[in-house]
DNA sequence: AATGACCTTGACTGATTGGTCAGGCCTGCT
DNA sequence: AGCAGGCCTGACCAATCAGTCAAGGTCATT
């Protein structure tokens, strides 16, 4: 059984750890900063987790378990245009509220995924082609303009991502309190635009001359 | 002055470090690694540069010589359009060719861009300023549909970065050999219909019942 | 082939780091 | 109050790391 103090210590910790791993990486994070960033003593931290590498572990399963639901809600009987635009509004609220986590994602990846290769290859894989399917289908259609899904989603990633990941960049060079301002209204436009259907000719019936069917 | 030796060594310890900075970040990468993928001894590696920080920054430097080089060549003279596109594919092209600057950089920005903020703050920050008052200004003449310039810069930034910074997560996902396939088709029909200036009503003037100069 | 500058390295050092452990403290229960 | 479990820590260890150094090897020039 988990008694109080136990969830008090480990929330502490996964916080703290969450802090320094997003910010330096993993091998660039010592015990002694998540130890700190925590107020508690290192040996405290191992009496709680068995090592660097099991609390590194249980924020990615804690990260991961979460990191798929706002692709997982779209949903296949509703409006293909606003389904699209709610997913990408998702991943942007995402960024905003959880900015840590999406660095600690990206530090993962920019490392060639080591830790995260089998989710990625199977979890999210099997998910992206799902969706993949159905955004095609709504593409014949003809509800969405045609787009390639994979990187349609690949884009939603990067712009909404880019946010929380290269936040350092942008303040720098926005004077605005907020870094984030404005960016939603950007991004609607954005994919308004990408995805109207109406730019999209009608499949040609090109005027056959010969004898068909 | 600086013999042949000492060209190709300087050359083959850069190359080694971008190599495992890139992969494994400043803090992650060690001196042992950097010395066997270059193929020299440790103590070798520091006759060459003074230290750990002077070969990072050696590579940063080099970085940084021509990464504002796509920004910069955005001619005001152009037609906006082709302009900005023909700096999205240069900035793509990036991502293909150098892969590993990019991620050398994406690095530094994930924590926090402790030893870019200079160079950010001022070189980058002009830069980008300036384009966006260019931007600004073709948007006035009704020849760009009316976007936000910071958030056009970057977005193009996202979107052509990703391909290199989430290389593994995309290999795994798609089943190409090549991640980067379809990218520029994608991101050209993207920008296309973004920048596309029709669907903007001309500025209105609403019928006006009130005496007016 | 001799000279001197340049190049290379094994062996080392001090600092940092992840992790251990024996012992002591606190807390909740009776 | 006393006790048993869970909780906490100073001191320590072995491994790893950036960086040093003295000594020996190599190269171009004469």
């Amino acid at each position: 059984m988990t008694t109080r103090i136990q969830k008090r210590n480990r929330r502490r910790i996964l916080d703290a750890a969450l802090e320094v791993f997003s910010a330096q990486g993993f091998r660039g994070a010592t015990l002694d900063q998540i130890a700190a960033e925590a107020g508690l003593s290192k040996p405290n931290l191992l009496y709680y987790f068995d090592s660097k590498e099991a609390i590194h572990g249980a924020l990615l399963q804690d990260l991961l378990a979460t990191w798929l639901d706002p692709l997982r809600a779209i949903d296949a009987r509703g409006e293909p245009r606003a389904e699209i635009m709610a997913y990408m509004r998702r991943k942007l609220q995402m960024s905003r509220e959880y900015p840590r986590e999406s660095r600690l994602f990206a530090n993962e990846i920019l490392q060639g995924a080591p830790r995260l290769s089998d989710f990625i290859a199977t979890e999210l894989k099997a998910l992206v082609d799902d969706r993949a399917r159905l955004i095609r289908r709504w593409i014949a259609q003809g509800r969405l303009a045609p787009v390639d899904p994979h990187h349609l989603i690949f884009s939603i990633w990067a712009l909404t991502q880019h946010y929380a990941d290269f936040d350092a960049q942008i303040r720098l060079i926005r004077d605005s309190a907020d870094p984030m301002a404005g960016a939603e209204a950007f991004l609607e436009t954005l994919f308004e635009r990408l995805l109207a259907p109406e730019p999209v000719a009608p499949p040609l019936t090109p005027p056959v001359s010969s004898p068909a069917g």
